[in-house]
DNA sequence: AAAAATTTTTAGATTTACCTAAAAATAAAT
DNA sequence: ATTTATTTTTAGGTAAATCTAAAAATTTTT
């Protein structure tokens, strides 16, 4: 039995994995709000497990044993912010803290279910995509917008920050999931992106413009 | 913030109280699968919040504070039975160990949001009923089939044992919420019960009858 | 009303997940 | 190649929730 701090462990390491090969220990402390000392205990524990390779100084990385119940993690986490925004009303920066909670449910029965339940969804309110039963998803092929160049459009796919505080923004911008959008300009002064969305030109600044990720129609 | 552990000991507690008014270290250590030295402490740190009146050696009693906390996990476990069950297609002997889990979880918001969209259920799935977002809810007026005379009816609308062994007992004899019954016959020897539901004639033990919660049509 | 049995509490440890302060290792700058 | 800065680990401690063994209070029996 994993405790829940174990898993949550395990889940910030996987998600900075996917930034960074080896992940180390300040990364871990900052993202779980603690210290690093406190860390590094961690470490221990779970190395000992054999949920992460250790080598002292040079920070972790997940094994298969760990990987898998770290997917696993994400896998529930994605699927009860899917049950929350589609059958329960809740908006899209409100699920998160949450499905914080709901995804160390330890149950299997019940994360099958739900899945069916929500008719096998790919991808959460985010955007990212839902692991199966197995642990297997595609991995997305998006880019971000500032990646886009004066004239290129695509569909608004995902976001790759999950603030309250940005997604509310997004939502007043018109600027959510399925939406078509074209970049009609970009500011020479401050790099902000001029769009045009849903018939309307609006502007937004570099910063929000990193975080909207697109997937073009292929024909780019 | 009150801990999982804490909410564990005031469910237990409140559960108790139906029965007896002053509840033992004892009778808590039992419900909650540790020692009684352990109750002790944890009774003391509750007292200490105000959520128990504690007299040593005397038991303890819920104080309005610890009763409102109580009713609200209450509320939480059967609503996610409901949930369990009506979405979810759980069968009402399979609920129970997850709602321990997902009764602790904190949102407030989340839980008004799924008796909406449960639609206020007023009963769980065992007839235990459900209290409203202020904790009031109707006391439930059964009566246990055992105490029926040859010749009673009624509706099963409760059971008073929960475990997965029993509640698929009754499903097998046919014995699920809102059937209607009638006592035919009592047997001296074992004190097993003879009723008729759905037109079948069936003998039930006294230890079974026991725990079937009945509602009389008003006619006896 | 004493003695015996039961229940409850205290005392002292243990485990888990933290912490602070200081030491050790690694990386960056001069 | 040293010195300096940063990162990471160790050492030693704390708080929450548990435990065992023993003492104290209460209840039951004789
Ligand atoms: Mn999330
Ligand atoms: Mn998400
Ligand atoms: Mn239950
Ligand atoms: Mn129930």
């Amino acid at each position: 039995m994993r405790s829940f701090t174990e898993e949550n462990y395990l889940k910030i390491i996987y998600h900075l994995a996917e930034k960074t090969n080896n992940v180390q220990t300040n990364a871990i402390a900052e993202q779980i709000q603690t210290k690093p000392a406190s860390v590094t205990d961690m470490i221990k524990k779970l190395a000992e497990k054999d949920l992460v390779d250790y080598v002292k100084y040079q920070g972790v990385t997940l094994t298969e044993k760990g990987k898998q119940a770290a997917v696993d993690i994400v896998r529930k986490h994605r699927l009860w912010e899917v049950f929350l925004v589609d059958k329960l009303n809740f908006k899209w920066d409100e699920v998160h803290d949450v499905a914080e909670e709901l995804e160390h449910i330890k149950s299997v029965d019940l994360i099958e279910r739900l899945d069916e339940f929500l008719g096998f969804p790919k991808s959460d309110p985010h955007g990212d995509p839902i692991p199966d039963k197995h642990g297997r998803f595609a991995k997305t092929q998006f880019i971000k917008l500032t990646e886009l160049k004066i004239g290129d459009g695509g569909t608004i796919t995902g976001v790759s920050q999950h603030s309250s505080a940005f997604l509310k923004h997004l939502e007043k911008l018109g600027l959510t999931l399925g939406k078509q959008i074209e970049v009609s300009d970009v500011t020479d002064f401050d790099g902000s992106v001029e769009i045009l969305v849903t018939g309307k030109q609006i502007n937004i600044s570099r910063e929000v413009a990193k975080h909207i990720l697109i997937s073009t129609n292929g024909k780019n």
